[in-house]
DNA sequence: GCGAATCTTCAGAAGTTTCTGAACACTTCT
DNA sequence: AGAAGTGTTCAGAAACTTCTGAAGATTCGC
Protein backbone atom coordinates (compact mmCIF):
# COMPACT_ATOMS: atom_id res chain seq x y z
CA UNK A 1 0.00 0.00 0.00
CA UNK A 2 1.97 2.83 -1.36
CA UNK A 3 0.07 6.09 0.14
CA UNK A 4 1.13 9.57 1.84
CA UNK A 5 1.45 10.79 5.18
CA UNK A 6 -1.25 12.58 3.60
CA UNK A 7 -3.55 10.07 2.72
CA UNK A 8 -3.00 8.05 5.75
CA UNK A 9 -4.00 11.22 7.94
CA UNK A 10 -7.37 11.58 5.62
CA UNK A 11 -8.25 8.38 6.45
CA UNK A 12 -7.58 8.60 9.85
CA UNK A 13 -9.80 11.79 10.22
CA UNK A 14 -12.06 10.17 7.93
CA UNK A 15 -12.62 7.03 10.45
CA UNK A 16 -13.39 9.87 13.12
CA UNK A 17 -15.80 10.93 11.44
CA UNK A 18 -17.55 7.31 10.91
CA UNK A 19 -17.88 7.30 14.44
CA UNK A 20 -19.67 10.08 14.50
CA UNK A 21 -22.02 8.54 12.59
CA UNK A 22 -22.51 5.46 14.94
CA UNK A 23 -19.36 2.62 13.80
CA UNK A 24 -17.35 1.92 16.82
CA UNK A 25 -13.77 3.28 16.40
CA UNK A 26 -12.00 0.13 14.91
CA UNK A 27 -14.84 -0.90 12.52
CA UNK A 28 -14.52 2.76 11.12
CA UNK A 29 -10.70 2.40 10.60
CA UNK A 30 -11.14 -0.51 9.36
CA UNK A 31 -13.82 1.10 6.92
CA UNK A 32 -11.32 3.72 5.66
CA UNK A 33 -9.06 1.13 4.97
CA UNK A 34 -11.33 -0.35 2.69
CA UNK A 35 -12.31 3.30 1.42
CA UNK A 36 -8.41 4.83 1.12
CA UNK A 37 -6.95 1.15 -0.34
CA UNK A 38 -4.90 1.45 -3.95
CA UNK A 39 -6.03 -2.04 -3.94
CA UNK A 40 -9.56 -3.59 -5.10
CA UNK A 41 -9.79 -6.08 -2.53
CA UNK A 42 -8.23 -6.15 1.41
CA UNK A 43 -6.83 -9.23 3.35
CA UNK A 44 -7.45 -8.94 7.13
CA UNK A 45 -3.85 -9.27 7.36
CA UNK A 46 -3.33 -6.12 5.21
CA UNK A 47 -6.03 -4.13 6.96
CA UNK A 48 -3.82 -5.35 10.51
CA UNK A 49 -0.94 -3.89 9.06
CA UNK A 50 -2.30 -1.10 7.67
CA UNK A 51 -3.37 0.23 11.48
CA UNK A 52 -1.20 -1.63 13.74
CA UNK A 53 -3.33 -3.37 15.82
CA UNK A 54 -4.38 -7.07 16.72
CA UNK A 55 -5.67 -9.64 14.22
CA UNK A 56 -8.20 -10.00 16.57
CA UNK A 57 -9.44 -6.45 16.49
CA UNK A 58 -9.86 -6.90 12.41
CA UNK A 59 -11.38 -10.27 13.15
CA UNK A 60 -14.21 -8.49 15.41
CA UNK A 61 -14.41 -5.22 13.26
CA UNK A 62 -14.57 -6.94 9.88
CA UNK A 63 -17.76 -9.15 11.09
CA UNK A 64 -19.38 -5.81 11.99
CA UNK A 65 -18.98 -4.22 8.68
CA UNK A 66 -19.95 -7.68 7.31
CA UNK A 67 -23.06 -8.25 9.19
CA UNK A 68 -24.31 -4.48 8.65
CA UNK A 69 -23.54 -5.42 4.64
CA UNK A 70 -20.96 -2.18 4.42
CA UNK A 71 -18.72 -4.99 2.56
CA UNK A 72 -18.75 -8.46 1.13
CA UNK A 73 -16.32 -11.67 0.82
CA UNK A 74 -15.30 -12.03 -2.28
CA UNK A 75 -15.61 -15.63 -3.95
CA UNK A 76 -12.03 -17.24 -2.83
CA UNK A 77 -9.88 -17.15 -5.59
CA UNK A 78 -7.78 -20.23 -4.60
CA UNK A 79 -6.20 -18.41 -1.77
CA UNK A 80 -6.03 -19.17 1.97
CA UNK A 81 -6.56 -15.58 2.77
CA UNK A 82 -9.91 -14.27 2.23
CA UNK A 83 -10.19 -11.16 0.37
CA UNK A 84 -13.21 -8.35 1.10
CA UNK A 85 -14.09 -4.84 -0.80
CA UNK A 86 -16.54 -2.43 0.16
CA UNK A 87 -20.03 -2.91 -1.47
CA UNK A 88 -21.45 -0.85 -4.29
CA UNK A 89 -24.11 0.31 -2.02
CA UNK A 90 -22.21 0.89 1.17
CA UNK A 91 -23.18 4.25 1.71
CA UNK A 92 -27.08 4.10 0.98
CA UNK A 93 -26.92 1.04 3.41
CA UNK A 94 -25.27 2.55 6.25
CA UNK A 95 -27.94 5.71 5.76
CA UNK A 96 -30.42 3.34 6.05
CA UNK A 97 -29.47 1.43 9.64
CA UNK A 98 -30.29 4.83 10.97
CA UNK A 99 -34.11 3.37 9.50
CA UNK A 100 -33.89 1.00 12.37
CA UNK A 101 -33.95 3.92 15.28
CA UNK A 102 -36.80 5.49 13.49
CA UNK A 103 -38.93 2.50 13.53
CA UNK A 104 -37.76 2.14 17.55
CA UNK A 105 -38.75 6.12 18.17
CA UNK A 106 -42.25 4.78 16.32
CA UNK A 107 -42.63 2.18 17.77
CA UNK A 108 -41.64 3.99 21.82
CA UNK A 109 -43.98 6.68 20.49
CA UNK A 110 -46.77 4.18 20.32
CA UNK A 111 -46.31 2.42 23.40
CA UNK A 112 -46.47 6.15 24.75
CA UNK A 113 -49.62 7.12 23.44
CA UNK A 114 -51.46 3.70 24.45
CA UNK A 115 -50.67 4.46 28.32
CA UNK A 116 -51.90 8.14 28.12
CA UNK A 117 -55.68 9.41 28.25
CA UNK A 118 -56.35 11.94 25.25
CA UNK A 119 -56.52 15.13 27.65
CA UNK A 120 -53.04 14.31 29.08
CA UNK A 121 -50.29 16.93 27.50
CA UNK A 122 -48.31 13.96 27.26
CA UNK A 123 -51.01 12.19 24.50
CA UNK A 124 -50.47 15.26 22.51
CA UNK A 125 -46.61 15.53 22.68
CA UNK A 126 -46.67 11.76 22.19
CA UNK A 127 -48.71 11.91 19.22
CA UNK A 128 -46.92 14.38 17.22
CA UNK A 129 -43.59 12.28 17.45
CA UNK A 130 -45.49 9.64 16.13
CA UNK A 131 -46.53 11.32 13.07
CA UNK A 132 -43.09 12.64 12.50
CA UNK A 133 -41.07 9.43 12.66
CA UNK A 134 -44.58 7.85 10.56
CA UNK A 135 -43.47 10.67 8.18
CA UNK A 136 -39.86 9.77 8.38
CA UNK A 137 -40.24 6.13 7.96
CA UNK A 138 -42.53 6.68 4.84
CA UNK A 139 -40.38 9.24 3.38
CA UNK A 140 -36.74 7.33 3.40
CA UNK A 141 -37.09 4.80 1.51
CA UNK A 142 -38.65 7.09 -1.09
CA UNK A 143 -35.28 9.01 -0.99
CA UNK A 144 -33.45 6.30 -1.25
CA UNK A 145 -34.93 4.98 -4.25
CA UNK A 146 -34.49 8.33 -6.01
CA UNK A 147 -30.77 7.93 -5.07
CA UNK A 148 -30.57 4.83 -6.86
CA UNK A 149 -32.65 5.91 -10.29
CA UNK A 150 -30.39 9.12 -10.01
CA UNK A 151 -27.32 6.66 -9.99
CA UNK A 152 -28.52 3.87 -12.75
CA UNK A 153 -27.76 5.96 -15.82
CA UNK A 154 -24.42 6.42 -14.81
CA UNK A 155 -23.59 3.18 -14.87
CA UNK B 1 -46.73 13.38 38.21
CA UNK B 2 -49.16 10.99 38.67
CA UNK B 3 -48.17 8.84 36.37
CA UNK B 4 -48.34 4.72 36.56
CA UNK B 5 -45.76 2.25 36.40
CA UNK B 6 -46.08 1.34 32.64
CA UNK B 7 -45.89 4.85 31.64
CA UNK B 8 -42.35 4.97 33.82
CA UNK B 9 -41.53 2.05 31.68
CA UNK B 10 -42.62 3.20 28.58
CA UNK B 11 -40.42 6.71 29.25
CA UNK B 12 -37.82 4.44 30.12
CA UNK B 13 -37.84 1.89 27.32
CA UNK B 14 -37.85 5.45 25.29
CA UNK B 15 -34.72 6.68 26.67
CA UNK B 16 -33.17 3.53 25.73
CA UNK B 17 -34.61 4.35 22.04
CA UNK B 18 -33.60 7.94 22.21
CA UNK B 19 -29.54 6.40 23.20
CA UNK B 20 -29.52 4.44 20.19
CA UNK B 21 -30.23 7.74 18.12
CA UNK B 22 -27.08 9.27 19.57
CA UNK B 23 -28.01 11.22 22.20
CA UNK B 24 -26.38 10.70 25.63
CA UNK B 25 -27.65 8.18 28.37
CA UNK B 26 -28.94 10.76 30.99
CA UNK B 27 -30.20 13.81 28.10
CA UNK B 28 -31.79 10.64 26.93
CA UNK B 29 -33.94 10.04 30.77
CA UNK B 30 -34.87 13.91 30.63
CA UNK B 31 -36.00 14.22 27.59
CA UNK B 32 -38.46 11.14 28.07
CA UNK B 33 -39.65 12.91 31.06
CA UNK B 34 -40.44 16.27 29.40
CA UNK B 35 -42.16 13.80 26.87
CA UNK B 36 -44.47 11.81 29.43
CA UNK B 37 -44.94 14.92 32.18
CA UNK B 38 -48.48 15.30 32.52
CA UNK B 39 -47.49 19.41 33.12
CA UNK B 40 -47.02 21.65 30.52
CA UNK B 41 -43.58 22.82 31.78
CA UNK B 42 -40.77 21.37 33.70
CA UNK B 43 -38.09 22.50 36.52
CA UNK B 44 -34.91 20.28 37.05
CA UNK B 45 -36.22 19.15 40.55
CA UNK B 46 -39.08 17.81 39.23
CA UNK B 47 -36.51 15.78 36.72
CA UNK B 48 -34.30 15.33 39.74
CA UNK B 49 -36.95 13.59 41.52
CA UNK B 50 -38.37 11.46 39.09
CA UNK B 51 -35.34 10.06 37.58
CA UNK B 52 -33.63 9.74 40.92
CA UNK B 53 -30.76 11.27 40.04
CA UNK B 54 -28.69 13.98 41.65
CA UNK B 55 -29.23 17.46 40.88
CA UNK B 56 -25.85 17.72 38.93
CA UNK B 57 -26.41 15.24 36.54
CA UNK B 58 -29.99 16.97 35.60
CA UNK B 59 -28.32 20.25 35.23
CA UNK B 60 -25.92 18.86 32.47
CA UNK B 61 -28.09 17.52 30.83
CA UNK B 62 -30.93 19.87 30.48
CA UNK B 63 -27.74 22.37 29.07
CA UNK B 64 -27.00 20.04 26.46
CA UNK B 65 -30.82 19.43 25.71
CA UNK B 66 -31.12 23.10 25.77
CA UNK B 67 -28.00 23.67 23.22
CA UNK B 68 -28.82 21.14 20.02
CA UNK B 69 -32.68 22.80 20.35
CA UNK B 70 -34.60 19.76 22.10
CA UNK B 71 -36.33 21.87 24.52
CA UNK B 72 -36.29 25.32 25.92
CA UNK B 73 -36.06 27.93 29.03
CA UNK B 74 -39.74 29.62 29.77
CA UNK B 75 -40.16 33.23 30.87
CA UNK B 76 -39.38 33.04 34.46
CA UNK B 77 -43.11 33.32 36.08
CA UNK B 78 -41.56 35.33 38.69
CA UNK B 79 -40.55 31.65 40.32
CA UNK B 80 -37.18 30.83 41.75
CA UNK B 81 -37.13 27.70 39.76
CA UNK B 82 -36.64 27.86 36.19
CA UNK B 83 -39.13 26.03 34.08
CA UNK B 84 -38.66 24.34 30.66
CA UNK B 85 -40.73 22.58 28.07
CA UNK B 86 -40.05 20.27 24.85
CA UNK B 87 -39.85 22.32 21.94
CA UNK B 88 -42.31 21.92 18.98
CA UNK B 89 -40.25 21.32 16.43
CA UNK B 90 -38.10 18.66 18.62
CA UNK B 91 -38.39 15.74 15.88
CA UNK B 92 -36.81 17.85 13.16
CA UNK B 93 -34.33 19.44 15.04
CA UNK B 94 -33.24 16.05 16.32
CA UNK B 95 -32.94 14.91 12.80
CA UNK B 96 -31.58 17.41 11.80
CA UNK B 97 -28.35 17.32 13.82
CA UNK B 98 -27.62 14.17 11.74
CA UNK B 99 -27.50 16.88 9.37
CA UNK B 100 -23.67 17.82 10.45
CA UNK B 101 -22.50 14.23 10.24
CA UNK B 102 -23.25 14.42 6.59
CA UNK B 103 -21.92 17.44 6.18
CA UNK B 104 -18.62 15.95 7.78
CA UNK B 105 -18.85 12.76 6.09
CA UNK B 106 -18.71 14.91 2.62
CA UNK B 107 -15.98 17.14 3.73
CA UNK B 108 -14.12 13.99 3.99
CA UNK B 109 -14.96 12.77 1.34
CA UNK B 110 -13.62 15.55 -0.34
CA UNK B 111 -10.22 15.78 1.25
CA UNK B 112 -9.31 12.28 0.65
CA UNK B 113 -10.51 12.75 -3.42
CA UNK B 114 -7.83 15.57 -3.28
CA UNK B 115 -5.31 12.98 -1.58
CA UNK B 116 -5.88 10.55 -5.02
CA UNK B 117 -4.87 10.45 -8.84
CA UNK B 118 -8.03 9.61 -10.87
CA UNK B 119 -6.33 6.41 -11.74
CA UNK B 120 -6.65 4.85 -7.96
CA UNK B 121 -9.45 2.98 -6.90
CA UNK B 122 -9.52 4.45 -4.46
CA UNK B 123 -10.54 8.06 -6.14
CA UNK B 124 -13.54 6.11 -7.49
CA UNK B 125 -14.75 5.25 -3.78
CA UNK B 126 -14.26 8.40 -2.56
CA UNK B 127 -16.32 10.60 -5.49
CA UNK B 128 -19.25 7.56 -4.84
CA UNK B 129 -19.08 8.40 -1.10
CA UNK B 130 -19.06 12.17 -1.80
CA UNK B 131 -21.77 12.00 -4.41
CA UNK B 132 -24.20 10.17 -2.15
CA UNK B 133 -23.89 12.44 0.91
CA UNK B 134 -24.02 15.72 -1.72
CA UNK B 135 -27.20 14.35 -2.63
CA UNK B 136 -28.40 13.74 0.54
CA UNK B 137 -27.43 17.44 2.02
CA UNK B 138 -29.23 18.49 -0.70
CA UNK B 139 -32.31 16.10 0.13
CA UNK B 140 -32.71 16.47 3.59
CA UNK B 141 -33.88 20.40 4.16
CA UNK B 142 -36.85 19.57 1.14
CA UNK B 143 -37.60 16.35 3.27
CA UNK B 144 -38.28 18.50 6.99
CA UNK B 145 -39.80 21.56 4.35
CA UNK B 146 -42.41 19.07 3.23
CA UNK B 147 -43.07 17.97 6.90
CA UNK B 148 -43.53 21.64 8.34
CA UNK B 149 -46.11 22.54 5.18
CA UNK B 150 -47.98 19.10 6.01
CA UNK B 151 -48.02 20.31 9.52
CA UNK B 152 -49.08 23.75 8.99
CA UNK B 153 -52.79 22.86 7.67
CA UNK B 154 -53.20 21.22 11.08
CA UNK B 155 -52.51 23.67 13.59
C1' DG C 1 -3.30 -36.74 7.42
C1' DC C 2 0.19 -33.27 8.78
C1' DG C 3 2.03 -28.71 9.04
C1' DA C 4 1.65 -23.94 8.15
C1' DA C 5 -1.00 -19.99 7.59
C1' DT C 6 -5.06 -17.64 8.73
C1' DC C 7 -9.05 -16.54 11.39
C1' DT C 8 -11.95 -16.59 15.71
C1' DT C 9 -12.90 -16.26 20.47
C1' DC C 10 -12.50 -14.69 24.97
C1' DA C 11 -10.55 -13.19 29.54
C1' DG C 12 -8.54 -9.48 31.28
C1' DA C 13 -6.09 -4.74 30.70
C1' DA C 14 -6.57 -0.18 29.31
C1' DG C 15 -9.13 3.59 28.20
C1' DT C 16 -13.31 6.31 28.09
C1' DT C 17 -17.68 7.93 29.50
C1' DT C 18 -21.03 8.99 32.85
C1' DC C 19 -22.77 9.94 37.45
C1' DT C 20 -22.45 11.58 42.02
C1' DG C 21 -21.84 14.57 45.92
C1' DA C 22 -20.06 18.42 47.97
C1' DA C 23 -18.69 23.09 47.60
C1' DC C 24 -19.69 27.30 45.47
C1' DA C 25 -22.64 30.89 43.11
C1' DC C 26 -26.77 33.09 42.20
C1' DT C 27 -31.70 34.73 43.07
C1' DT C 28 -35.55 35.95 45.54
C1' DC C 29 -37.96 37.07 49.56
C1' DT C 30 -38.28 39.28 53.97
C1' DA D 1 -28.29 42.50 54.23
C1' DG D 2 -29.28 37.72 55.54
C1' DA D 3 -31.44 33.31 54.83
C1' DA D 4 -33.34 29.84 52.12
C1' DG D 5 -34.06 27.76 47.91
C1' DT D 6 -32.01 26.69 43.29
C1' DG D 7 -28.62 25.96 39.88
C1' DT D 8 -23.60 25.02 38.44
C1' DT D 9 -19.16 23.04 38.51
C1' DC D 10 -15.77 19.69 39.09
C1' DA D 11 -12.86 15.94 41.14
C1' DG D 12 -13.17 11.40 41.83
C1' DA D 13 -15.90 6.82 41.80
C1' DA D 14 -18.35 3.62 39.18
C1' DA D 15 -19.74 1.58 35.05
C1' DC D 16 -19.10 0.56 30.51
C1' DT D 17 -16.62 -0.07 26.11
C1' DT D 18 -12.86 -1.33 23.41
C1' DC D 19 -8.45 -3.50 22.46
C1' DT D 20 -5.01 -6.91 23.04
C1' DG D 21 -2.76 -11.29 23.22
C1' DA D 22 -2.81 -15.98 23.59
C1' DA D 23 -5.06 -20.26 22.90
C1' DG D 24 -7.95 -22.85 19.99
C1' DA D 25 -10.35 -23.79 15.48
C1' DT D 26 -10.33 -23.90 10.62
C1' DT D 27 -8.58 -24.24 6.02
C1' DC D 28 -5.37 -25.28 2.39
C1' DG D 29 -1.47 -27.42 0.14
C1' DC D 30 1.49 -31.07 0.18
Amino acid sequence: MNDTDEQWQAAERLALTLTEGGLQRMAARTLAVFLFTDAETVTMGEIADRLGVSAGSVSGSVKSLLSVGLIERLPAPGSRREHYRLRDDAWATLFTSQNTVVRLMLAAAETGIDTTTASDPAHRRLTQMRDFYQFMLKEIPTLLQRWQERQQPLR
